[in-house]
DNA sequence: TAACATAATGTTAGCGCTAACATCGAGTCA
DNA sequence: TGACTCGATGTTAGCGCTAACATTATGTTA
C-alpha cells in the first residue's frame, strides 16, 4: 500500500468532514461566503477554527491557476527611493488576497531577465518592474505574460502594459533651468551609479545648461559607482579641483547632495553664495539639513499606490482610461539654492 | 469530455515529450542534474530552452510539501536598518531554490502575529523575524511551526530557536560610556519610536550614566514618533531649552543624530567642543558627514547573511553548536566626540 | 558464475485544492 | 400542469509536479 504523506497540516477534507459536507462547499465558504447558506457557512467556520485549518496557497494556486502573487522587481534594497514605493505596495496588497512576491535586480539587466523568469513561474496575478529599460527578451517575456504589469518609477511612450511615474529628463531640466535661472554660471552635474533614470536626468540637465546658454560637458561628472553620501563629497572634491571656477551642482540624488554640502562645508565654502546644491528625490533629511537643501520632490509612496490601485482595477474587470499615468515632480527651492544677493 | 484549461504554459511532460524521456527524468535533470545521463540531460536542456520552459512553483510545492519559502518579518521597509540586512537575506537565497516572502509588521505586534499566521499557511522551509518581543501568540506559533525560526537584528537568552545580532543594551552602555570617558558632564539621550530595542539601547545608556556618576533622568527626551533627520533637530532643539547645559547627546539611531547635528549648527553651536553627538548603527552618511559623526557600528548585512547561512545549514541536516550568535559592534569615534582639549 | 550491489530510468498514485458539470428541490410563469 | 429558471450543494476529474516503488542494464564480489 503506497502512501505518502502530506504536510501534516489539515487539509479542507479535514474541515468537510468535521462540517458534514463536501469538499467544495468548503472551498465556497471560505472564498464566497454568499455562495453557502448561513447555517453551513457557521458550521464550517466552526470547523475551520476548531482544527485551526490554513488553506494551502500552492495547491489552492495550482487548482486554480491562480496565484494571487504580485511579482515586484526593483533594482535595490537598500535606495530609500523604491523603500518608499515598496511600502505603499506592501500596505496596499497586504490588506487584501494578494501576496507580494519582491526581487532585487541590483541594477543588472540580465539579473532583471532571471527574476522576471522566475517570477512568470508562479504564474503570477500581476507584475510590477521599476524603469522602462528592460532587455529585448525581459520585455518580450512580460508582454506575453497573462497578467498585467505595471512599469514604475520612470514614464515613457512605449509601455509594456502600464506606467505609473514621472518623467526624469523634465525633473533634471527643471533642476538645472532652476540654477540658471538663480544666476549661477559655472553649473556642474555630479551623477554617481547612472542607471538609465540618471542618464534621463542628466539629458534634462544638458537641454536646460544649452537652452540658458551655460553648457559646458567638461563640468559634467559622472561614475558607474553606487551612489553615497561619501562619493558626494569625493566627487564635488574632484570637480572644483578640476574646475575651481565650479559655482553650483545638480546632483543626481540626495545622497551625492548631501555628500556634496559636507563636502563644500569642510573646503569652508558658503552654501549658497560659493555653491548652489540641487539634489534629486527630496527625501526628508533635505529639509533638516543646515542648511536646507533644494531638491526635486517626487512622491514615491504615491507612485506604488497608484500601480496597486490599477492593477486591482484590471483584475476587478475595470477598463483604464489612461494606462501612462505621470504623477509628476516639483522643484522644492530651499537655503542651498537661495542666495542673498 | 469535461477540460480544464491549465495556464497555457508548457508543462513538465511537454519537455519530456519533446525529449523522449519520462516526466520524472525531466524532474530529476533539473532538480538534482547528476541524476541524469550527461546524454539525457543535455536532451531535456535542449527541450526546456527550445519551449521556453520554467516549472511551475505551485505544482512542486504541492507535490513535495516543500514550499522553498522562506518568510521574513521585518518592522519597517524604509529603516536602512532592515534594508542592509534584507539585501543579505535576498543575495543569499536568491541563488538557490529559496524564494524570500517579505512581511512588514510597522511596529505592531498584532500585525507582526498575522503575518506569521499567513506565512505558516504557506508551509514555509524557514521564518526569520526581527526583534525578540513576539507576542505569546506569535511565540508559540513559531515554535510549534516544523521549521527552522531565526531571530534577527537582537539577542537575549531565550530564543524561539535561533538568534543572531547583538546586544542593544551594550551598544548602548558603550555610547554613554565613551562620553563619560570624553569628558561630556551633561549627557542627553534622544530616543525616537521606541521600539524594544531602542528601549534596551536607553538602559544600558542608563547604567553607563549611572556607573559614571552622571545619571540625570530629565536629559532623557524619547517620544513614539517615527524616527528623522528632522525630528533629530527638533528634539535636540527642545532638550536644550529644557536644559541649556545639555553638552552631549546619545541618538537612538543615525537619522536622529544626524538631525542633532544640523539642529546644533543652526543653533551655532560647534560639534564636538559645544556638543558631542553618538548615533546607532553606523549608517554610511555618518563618516562623511562634517563633522563626521561618532556611531555605534552594527553590521546588518552580517546579520541577515548569517541568518540564511544558518537556515541553510540546519535545513542540510547540520547541527549548529551554538543557536545564538551575537555579532557584536564596535565603538566607531568620529570628529562628533573628538574634543581638541 | 551465482548472488548481489549500483546506476539510470520508468510507472503509478497522489499532494490539496477548485473548475466544470450534475443534481435536486422550490419557486415562477404561461 | 408542464416547462422553466434559480439557488444550494454534490460528484468527478483534473491543475503540474514529485514520492515511492518498480524495472532494467551494468558492474562487482566471492
Amino acid at each position: 500500500m503506497r502512501k505518502r504523506k502530506g504536510a501534516g497540516r489539515p487539509t479542507i477534507s479535514d474541515v468537510a468532514d468535521k462540517a458534514g459536507v463536501s469538499t467544495i462547499t468548503v472551498s465556497r465558504a471560505l472564498r464566497d461566503p454568499s455562495k453557502v447558506s448561513d447555517h453551513l457557512r457557521r458550521k464550517i467556520n466552526n470547523a475551520v477554527r476548531k482544527l485551526n485549518y490554513v488553506p494551502h496557497s500552492h495547491a489552492s494556486a495550482l487548482a486554480s491557476t491562480r496565484s494571487n502573487i504580485v511579482g515586484v522587481i526593483v533594482p535595490s534594497l537598500t535606495n530609500n527611493v523604491f523603500a518608499d514605493t515598496l511600502r505603499a505596495i506592501y500596505d496596499d496588497f497586504d490588506q487584501g488576497v494578494f501576496q507580494v512576491q519582491l526581487g532585487n535586480s541590483r541594477y543588472v539587466a540580465d539579473e532583471e531577465e532571471r527574476l522576471v523568469r522566475s517570477f512568470l513561474g508562479q504564474g503570477p496575478s500581476a507584475m510590477i518592474v521599476a524603469g522602462t529599460d528592460q532587455t529585448d527578451a525581459t520585455r518580450e517575456l512580460l508582454e506575453n505574460a497573462e497578467c498585467p504589469v505595471v512599469q514604475i518609477m520612470d514614464i515613457g511612450d512605449d509601455p509594456i502594459d502600464m506606467m505609473v511615474g514621472f518623467s526624469h529628463f523634465d525633473g533634471g531640466r527643471a533642476a538645472g533651468h532652476h540654477l540658471v535661472q538663480k544666476g549661477y554660471k559655472r553649473i556642474g552635474f555630479l551623477g554617481a551609479r547612472m542607471d538609465p533614470r540618471s542618464h534621463r536626468r542628466l539629458e534634462g540637465f544638458k537641454e536646460a545648461m544649452r537652452s540658458g546658454g551655460r553648457y559646458d560637458p567638461d563640468l559634467i561628472m559622472t561614475t558607474t559607482i553606487s551612489s553615497s553620501v561619501s562619493l558626494g563629497a569625493e566627487l564635488i572634491g574632484q570637480l572644483r579641483k578640476r574646475r575651481p571656477d565650479l559655482d553650483a551642482v545638480f546632483c543626481n540624488n540626495d545622497d551625492m547632495a548631501l555628500g556634496a554640502l559636507f563636502g563644500c562645508q569642510k573646503a569652508g565654502l558658503s552654501i549658497p553664495e560659493d555653491m548652489g546644491i540641487v539634489g534629486f528625490n527630496d527625501l526628508e533629511m533635505m529639509a533638516a539639513a543646515y542648511p536646507s537643501l533644494t531638491s526635486i520632490r517626487t512622491d514615491r509612496y504615491a507612485i506604488g499606490k497608484r500601480a496597486a490601485e490599477m492593477i486591482r482595477a484590471v483584475l476587478d474587470g475595470e477598463t483604464l482610461d489612461d494606462k501612462i499615468v505621470d504623477l509628476g515632480f516639483e522643484l522644492q527651492q530651499r537655503e542651498s539654492t537661495t542666495r542673498s544677493r
